[in-house]
DNA sequence: ATAAACTTTCAATAATTATTGAAAGTTTAA
DNA sequence: TTAAACTTTCAATAATTATTGAAAGTTTAT
């Protein structure tokens, strides 16, 4: 496999994994393109590399910054905007995690925490819907602190350590 | 809120969620009322509940039982098939993050290793194409290995030990 | 103030994904 | 073996989601 081929590769593959952290493939891809791009790049640039049209590019570059994935790089003298994204994939997935805590997870613990709070009128079926979203609410919870509490340990050796304790 | 919203609430909450552990709506929600009932539901009762077509809830009944979420029950003396959750929400995490390590993130791992094992060319690109790639597959691994880990803990106390350990 | 260079917006369209429903298939009871 | 009771399959259709492209908007240089 030459880089060419590699490349190919590692952005598609990166971009149908999009779902798995609950973005889009075009979104995806650029993030990719990005992170394996050893300088900033422009739409021109992206929309070429990608084949995807202006009006996505833009779309999903905006999407990125409001991640927090990407920032814009004013080049002096350069017209053009250019983009780069974090590159060190710890901090990438500390933004990952917080943001999708954040959009996704802490709305539904919300839920789970108002459904299991309803009174207990003393029927078997109103128990059993108490007992079983209190116990998804403490598992989310408990989760998500989890992740982010082992996302947002800047060293690297933590996590390995942690590896460790529980193998 | 009585019970009949709640449990309206908590059906289409755990359905709109079906992304976050990748599993489409009707998936979702059938596994949701599953997961409060208080006795096995057969597909009239779910069909008529969630109010989708028969087909819908074969095809959905089948995919989890294919994760291994949800077992058929026969009653004796009864003609129809009924259908359960499992109802422990530790060993539903464990079985879901096992499924979705297997079906999603392993051959990402296997897509970023070949990627960051590609020949170093002495390029400025290749060379930061294997890295970051090589660095995302670390990553991608090691929080792989973790979360099963931690998932496949039976007992609860290890994950809230845990919690302590890295606050 | 003008125009060139560039970006954003958004209605139209395309692509993808989920759902239906009816025909075909299966099982059970008599 | 037949027929009733039930489940599965799958082509057609609907719903959702992503993408385009061109017009409108913005910025910069002169």
């Amino acid at each position: 496999m030459n880089y060419d081929e590699a490349k190919i590769k590692f952005v598609s593959t990166w971009g149908s994994l999009g779902s798995l952290w609950g973005i889009n493939k075009a979104m995806a891809q650029i993030q990719a393109l990005l992170f394996i791009s050893t300088k900033p790049l422009s739409m021109e640039d992206i929309m070429e590399d990608l084949k995807i049209s202006r009006g996505n590019t833009s779309m999903n570059l905006r999407q990125l910054m409001d991640w927090g994935i990407v920032t814009k790089e004013i080049i002096p003298g350069e017209r053009k905007e250019y983009f780069t994204t974090e590159k060190d994939v710890q901090e990438l997935a500390r933004i990952i995690a917080k943001e999708r805590s954040r959009r996704e997870i802490q709305p539904v613990i919300k839920v789970l925490k108002d459904v299991s709070s309803i009174k207990d009128d003393g029927t078997e079926k109103t128990k059993e819907l108490i007992k079983q979203t209190k116990a998804l609410h403490d598992l989310t919870e408990t989760a998500d602190d989890m992740i982010n509490k082992i996302v947002n340990q800047k060293q690297n050796w933590i996590t390995k350590s942690l590896l460790k304790l529980i193998k």
